[in-house]
DNA sequence: TTGAAAGCGCTAACAC
DNA sequence: GTGTTAGCGCTTTCAA
């Protein structure tokens, strides 16, 4: 496939120039006579030369490899999101490093010796939750990042995030207008940010109406969305609607509901967030507010190329993206009035 | 953070040494008299030095990167495949680069180039379907690699897959001794070797127990499980149990059982294949035939790492892994019986 | 056991 | 415009 390793110095000494000629040609950089590149272009295709990239790094220090770092690489959204980070990256000729981390390793000094060492360009960062002691660290990396999804504090900077407070408005809303009484919130853990947000966007909408406000504390995982619902149904009889922060835990509600013969919409219409593929899978289809999973990945992604590019151009970022209400089977009524 | 960056060059002149004597001590190569050592570790600490990996790797042509190639990262396996191989790869001092491709990039010259000028010392793929062009490709390229899972032909080499047609046979004689009369198979794309297999499975496995297979094909997604699903009902009203060669189309056929009200596993028993983690999240939950997803991406990468360290040790490899019965309530006729 | 020095392959001043 | 050369930071002969 690919023969010896050929060289800059090979494609110099064969097109009669110098090394730096190529070099200057190969990174259009400075002006080179067309005659030279004309020649130099035509020792290039022969040899079918691919610079080292290796060495380049080294000289230009800079690996034009940015790393994804998250302690959860199972979250649902991994898959689509990696996947348009990947994309974008690529197509700026970037590739892109894996990194599974726990919390203890982000405050290891190796852990960030190592990214430099290898002249990372920089990360993107997916965790949850950053203590202060990680935001510390963060500020002394001395690497362009951008922080994505949960790990967002309102006061933070640098990150990618989605409208939390307008999304839980949009739900509870919806579930007004479908002509839901009592309407209950199972939100996610109150020390992570988004969870934070999407009850106050509950909160304030029940208000807004007039509603008594009925809330829950679940963990974002599909179980607790199972147990604190044979809770909610069991205290409370005469719930009609639920908004759950997550999707998982919609979904997890389901098999509370089949076990106690609760027709969804029917008795109950219910609400998740994310908009994960899985709300398409089960039955009934779970509506919910959709994060724009691919466009967190897109922007997130451009700005820190920005940022690695253009270092002066790119302030602090910290942009809020919107979500979009969709509805589903768990709470369409137009189809259940038919029947 | 780091202060300045710290080379080899201070660390030897602070220790009296020359940056050779430091370079052996750190790559524990040759021996070096313990007095050296302890000065030479004192000043290390004292740095907190990083060798440089770039400089590192461009001297030893080696980058202690390995790269995971799919066309497909949405792929269900995906996430905790990829945990299980970046963990793997860490603790060998290995990190995982990610890089989705189509089929037409494998055949491009520039894509490996690219993969060597970087010194990626292999690769792991898992790409469905390899076409003869590329297989070529791939004796040519010279690089060590792994095929994983999906894309194994049955006279491949360097590949970890699962026991597809024993998987099959499990799934059918499960059923068998649920004692289902009349079981069909929905297959998999026939020219995906691992559907082969599985319909081979079944097909022995029925003719074994005098059985009249009837099998048809799907294409592995949810919605033809769902659509061949309702094709199957209608020609076969006599159908009471079904294999699908993988978990998805069984999700997708739950569509079909509830518009026509069929009940499961009273009147159908299912049983998929692979088990994803959605089996367990949808009502009913899907008996399935687990694949050890972790075990093969820690094999892959185990064996890839030893094809790359140790050449002349690896020789071929080709790990087919055992499969498992889960039973759970898509098959689950203890329950029944009791209701 | 240790040091000097020649690479690894490319970039970027600096000079012409 | 183009060539010379000194790095980038580390590894690895080859001598001593």
């Amino acid at each position: 496939m690919t023969r010896k390793k050929v060289t800059i110095r090979e494609i110099a000494k064969e097109s009669g120039v110098s090394i730096a000629t190529v070099s200057r040609y190969l990174n259009k950089v400075s002006y080179t006579s067309p005659e030279t590149e004309r020649k130099i272009q035509k020792v290039l295709d022969q040899f079918s030369y691919t610079p080292n990239a290796v060495a380049r790094g080294l000289a230009k220090q800079k690996s034009n490899t940015i790393a994804f770092i998250t302690p959860d690489i199972t979250n649902p959204f991994f898959p689509e999101m990696i996947k348009s980070i990947e994309y974008i990256a690529k197509r700026n000729g970037y590739s892109l490093l894996l990194i599974s981390t726990n919390e203890e390793e982000l405050k290891n000094k190796d852990f960030w010796n190592n990214l430099k060492s290898r002249y990372i360009d920089g990360f993107l960062l997916a965790q949850s939750d950053l203590s202060e002691e990680i935001k510390g660290y963060l500020d002394k990396v001395q690497m362009p990042f951008i922080r994505i999804d949960r790990g967002v504090q309102s006061d933070s900077n640098n990150s990618v995030s989605v409208k939390n407070y307008e999304g839980a408005s949009l739900a509870v809303r919806h579930l007004i207008e479908l002509n839901c009484k009592k309407i209950a919130h199972i939100s996610g853990p109150k020390s992570v940010f988004p969870a934070r947000g999407r009850l106050k966007g509950y909160l304030d909408t029940m208000k807004l109406y007039d509603r008594t406000p009925l809330v829950y504390e679940g963990d974002f995982t599909l179980k607790s969305g199972t147990d604190i619902t044979e809770r909610l149904l069991s205290e409370h009889k005469d719930v009609d609607g639920i908004f759950y922060a997550n999707d998982l835990m919609a979904i997890g509600a389901l098999k509370t509901f089949k076990k106690h013969h609760v027709q969804i919409p029917e008795n109950i219409a219910i609400i998740g967030f994310d908009g994960i593929q899985l709300t398409e899978m089960v039955n009934p289809e779970i509506s919910t507010i959709k994060q724009p999973v691919k466009k967190i990945g897109e922007i997130a992604v451009d700005q820190l190329i920005t940022k690695i590019e253009q270092p002066d151009l790119a302030g602090h970022v910290n942009v809020e993206l919107d979500v979009e209400l969709i509805v589903r089977e768990s709470s369409d009524r137009q189809n259940q009035r038919d029947s």
